[in-house]
DNA sequence: GCGTGCCAGATTGTATACAAAATGGTGATT
DNA sequence: AATCACCATTTTGTATACAATCTGGCACGC
């Protein structure tokens, strides 16, 4: 939910936040990373120990995390990271789809030039980690590019959700690999949401970053579908556009 | 998160659930239903004596709905159901525009015959209660036909997602009052994406969801800015299209 | 008269203890 | 030999006890 993390105040131990607050973080961090597994059980003794706390507050991030899709809970059967289900990631890229265009219009119509200005110097900053073949760094600007844009389209409704399903994709996409071809095709498709974007076309702008996404959706569930049989590993593989 | 109550194994006491379960639906209905108000405070142990259970799971089941963002926890100062912001809901209405459009062209390619057979019941039933001038149950079978729809988009991360933001809408409805003429308009927007549906037009139907959700936010922004300073009042006033 | 500091009560956050349920294996029975 | 039933172990679910923090009021000093 908090898609941004707040810095704290640095001087240190005036713990403001609650210890479940930091677990959840930590076991986000830590399920979003792959070191906890797709499908992997999560016994709570364990946890607790790796991570210094009681089980009250590890139990109730468990609680937090399954409200956000990250964990199943079964009753008397304890937790599971969720596994990464090609029915469930096509049917999040299908609302993602609307997001991404609704808040390529709204941010059409609300960013300042400021804003427009960072997202002109991440998308330069894109090309030339694409020139660079650096995939990872490439990958995260990619990433912050997208945030960006939903965060110019100053909707906090739009932002939450939008972080919650970022996350869900950011888990299968780090198991799949790409090939250069639909590296190459979606930096091209940058350039024309990013023109769109520029003359605050905010119909055009939409619909171009809907097909991108779509384009990404394709890709990504190839991918999967290509690597299927290593859903559960955390095979970290190449990331890609 | 769940949106359809399943049905218990009738023969009682095997208790599947778990208690923080029922707590969280509970609390939930009592938050929706006006019973908890917006803005009040949730002192746990008044609240371990209504519902008969200990503070362990009340709390687990406050950090849920916490997550869901019906409740506000604020460390150590306890947790407040959350109140109804104007600027939030035309936030949630933004995207739940998006949603009913997307839901509506998904619908117009999935639905199966009798889907939009019971669809057309639903609908049928709407206008009944409409010249029957029943307000209540107007806006429960307007619902109803609205959930409708999004279950027949099969897709369940949609299904979710609507229903997270159907709900903070249904608190904010439950405030305000709708005139006649408001009621009349929506009725006839009801024939015009119904039409469309009929017809499997998933283009026009999309867009006249999409139109339909927006005049209702302008009613529901309207109303609620008329009666701005009853906000906090859980006044059951009469219920809207 | 007003502001500051401090203390008592109440409430929340965390840890631990106990109860209930599921898992897995062993043994008896067919 | 296979199947079923039962029990011990392990893990989860809940309750309670203790520690930390906040609230609000009062006394003291300026």
């Amino acid at each position: 939910m908090d898609s941004v993390k707040t810095a704290k105040p640095a001087a240190g131990p005036i713990r403001r936040e609650t210890l479940h607050h930091g677990v959840v973080a930590e076991l986000r961090t830590m399920i979003l990373s792959g070191e906890l597994r797709p499908g992997s059980r999560v016994p709570e003794i364990q946890l607790c120990g790796h991570l210094g706390v009681s089980r009250t507050p590890l139990r109730e991030a468990l609680r937090i995390l399954a409200a956000e899709g990250l964990v199943e809970l079964r009753p008397h059967r304890g937790a599971v990271v969720t596994p990464i289900d090609p029915n469930e990631i096509a049917a999040v890229f299908e609302v993602m789809e609307a997001l991404e265009a609704l808040a390529g219009e709204l941010a059409c119509r609300r960013g300042t030039e400021e804003e427009f200005a960072e997202l002109d110097r991440l998308h330069a900053r894109l090309h030339a980690q694409f020139d660079a073949g650096d995939r990872l760094a490439y990958f995260m600007t990619n990433r912050q590019i997208h945030a960006w844009i939903v965060a110019m389209a100053r909707n906090p409704s739009l932002e939450a959700t939008y972080s919650g399903f970022a996350s869900k994709i950011l888990r299968a996409r780090s198991l799949a690999n790409y090939d250069a071809d639909r590296w190459r095709d979606s930096l091209m498709e940058h350039d024309g949401f990013m023109a769109a974007l520029r003359r605050r076309d905010a119909a055009t702008a939409g619909r171009l970053l809907a097909d991108h996404c779509c384009h990404t959706t394709a890709a990504v569930l190839n991918a999967l579908n290509g690597s299927e049989d290593s859903l559960q590993n955390s095979a970290r593989g190449r990331l890609p556009p």
